[in-house]
DNA sequence: CGGGCTATTGAAGTTGATCAATAACGGTGG
DNA sequence: CCACCGTTATTGATCAACTTCAATAGCCCG
C-alpha cells in the first residue's frame, strides 16, 4: 500500500491497461516550493493535481480574514475536485512542505469516465470517502474540544501516514506550524500550543524538530472525539454488483 | 427548477431514455414519520435513498454523546452517498419532517455507471457539490461567531428552498427545533435562542408558528460568514470534454 | 550575527456553555 | 371546550473554554 496510487486503487483495483490509460492523462510533474499556492478561491478550474509528494492544505477564506483549512491533503490525494462543480475555484490549495504535483486535465476526467468506466467508479468512491473525512472535521469541531480535536488530527494524520509509508515506529515528520493546526481545528495557535502541551505532558505524545511521536497511541485514542470510520475498499466494489469486468 | 430530480439534473441534463433508466432503479416510495431515523451509525449499507419530500438530517454521534449535523437534506437530495465507502454506515439519517423516501439499491448505482455513464458523471459532479458544502460549513464552524453562523445558514437553506419552490415572500416553513439547530452550528440551544433574537433585534428576519421570514436579505447577507459559491450548472459538463454524446 | 518566523507563557477579556427557572405551544383525553 | 402533559422557547445568572493582548525565548537561515 505504498505505491503513490494507493487512493485510486482502493476502491478499485485497476488492470495493467487500465492504469497505464490514467497515467496518461496525468502531467508532467511540477515542484511547488512550501508556502506557494498551486490554485487559489476565484481562479479558473483548468484541472485538477495528483498528489504526488509532500502535504497541501485545502482552505477556505472567511469574510472576516479568518481561514478554515478544510483538508490536510497526502501523496496519492487527488486536489481540486471539488471545484469541479463550480464556476471558479473555491478553494485555496496551498503547500506546507515542497510539493510534487501531476496535472490532470479536465477533459482527462471526462475520458477516464469514457475509456475506464471501473476507475470511474473509483473516482466517485473516493469522492465519497472524502466526504466521510469532512463530516468527521466538521463534527471536532463543531461537538468537541480541544485536546479531543488535536488528538482526533494527530490519530488521522499518524494512520494516513502510514498508508504511504511516512511513519516509523510512531513518528512522522510534521511540518505544521501550531497557526496552522489552529486553522484546521478552528482554535488560536495560542490555545494550539496549550493543548499540545497538555498532550505532550499526559505523556501521549514527544514533539521536537517538526517531528511528533505518538508515544500511547492507545491513551490518544482515547483522548479523541471519534474513532476512525472503516472504509470498504474493494468490498464497495462489489456492493455495486462489480459494473465492469476486470 | 422545480422538479424533485432538480439535483441530478443540476450538471448534465439527462435524455428521456436516460430518465427512465434512472427511475427504473427508484424503488417504491417509502413514508417516514417525522423523528423516525432511516438508517443509523453502523448499520449495514444496502443502498441509499431519494428523498422526495421532506427534511431529513444527516448526523454523527461523537464518543462524548454529542451529536453533529453533518448536513440538512431537502427534496431532491441523494440520502446516504458517503456510506458508500463505508464498510457500515458513517452517518445517522433522521426525519425532520414527515418524509418521503425512494430507495435505490447498491446494484443500481453500479448499473447506472453502466447504462448511463453521463448521469454516472452528473452522480460524481453532485458528490463533488455535496463536498463543497461541507467545506462550508467546517469553515462556517470553524472560523466564525454564532451570528454569522446563523445567518449563513439561514440563507443556505433559503437558497434551497427556493429551488425547490418552498419560499413565498423571503418566507418558508422552518420545522428544525433550536436545539437542532445548535446541532447544526455546533452551539447549544440556549445560545441559538440569543442568536435568533439578535438577528431579530435587527431586523434581519421574523418568526413565528415554526416559519422564517427572511426580512432584509442584504443585511442578513453581510452579517453570514461567506457568500455562496456559485456552482457550475451544465458548464462542468462541458469543462469535462462532454465525454458521452447526449 | 542579526532578522524573521515560530513557540511558549502569563494575564485579562469574551464568547458561548452550563445551570436553572418559567413561559409558550401543541397535542391528547376527558 | 378545557385541563393536562410533554416538548420547545425564552430569559437570567454564573461558569469555563478559548481568545486576545503582550512579552520573551528559541530556532532557522542567509
Amino acid at each position: 500500500m505504498n505505491s503513490p496510487f494507493h487512493r485510486l486503487e482502493e476502491f478499485v483495483s485497476p488492470t495493467e491497461p487500465e492504469k497505464s490509460k490514467l497515467q496518461r492523462h496525468f502531467g508532467e510533474p511540477r515542484k511547488i516550493g512550501r508556502g506557494q499556492s498551486i490554485r487559489k478561491e476565484g481562479d479558473r478550474i483548468d484541472g485538477i493535481f495528483f498528489l504526488l509528494e509532500g502535504w497541501i492544505a485545502s482552505s477556505i477564506l472567511l469574510r472576516d480574514g479568518k481561514r478554515q483549512i478544510v483538508k490536510i491533503h497526502l501523496p496519492g490525494d487527488l486536489l481540486g475536485c471539488p471545484s469541479l462543480a463550480l464556476r471558479e475555484s473555491g478553494e485555496t490549495l496551498e503547500a506546507l512542505t515542497d510539493a510534487r504535483i501531476s496535472p490532470i486535465p479536465n477533459c482527462a476526467i471526462g475520458q477516464i469516465f469514457k475509456e475506464a468506466p471501473r476507475m470511474a467508479v473509483g473516482l466517485f468512491l473516493s469522492a465519497q470517502k472524502e466526504r466521510v473525512a469532512l463530516m468527521q472535521a466538521l463534527a471536532w469541531v463543531g461537538a468537541s474540544q480541544a485536546v479531543e480535536r488535536l488528538a482526533a488530527l494527530l490519530i488521522d494524520l499518524h494512520h494516513r501516514l502510514s498508508v504511504v509509508d511516512q511513519v516509523s515506529d510512531g513518528a512522522f515528520e510534521f511540518p505544521l506550524t501550531q497557526f496552522q493546526v489552529g486553522e484546521i481545528l478552528g482554535l488560536t495557535y495560542v490555545h494550539v500550543n496549550r493543548t499540545f502541551r497538555k498532550l505532550d505532558e499526559l505523556g501521549c505524545i514527544r514533539r521536537g524538530k517538526g517531528r511528533i511521536e505518538i508515544t500511547d497511541q492507545a491513551r490518544l485514542q482515547s483522548l479523541a472525539a471519534s474513532t476512525q470510520p472503516s472504509f470498504a475498499g474493494a468490498f464497495a466494489w462489489e456492493r455495486l454488483g462489480k459494473p465492469f469486468a476486470a
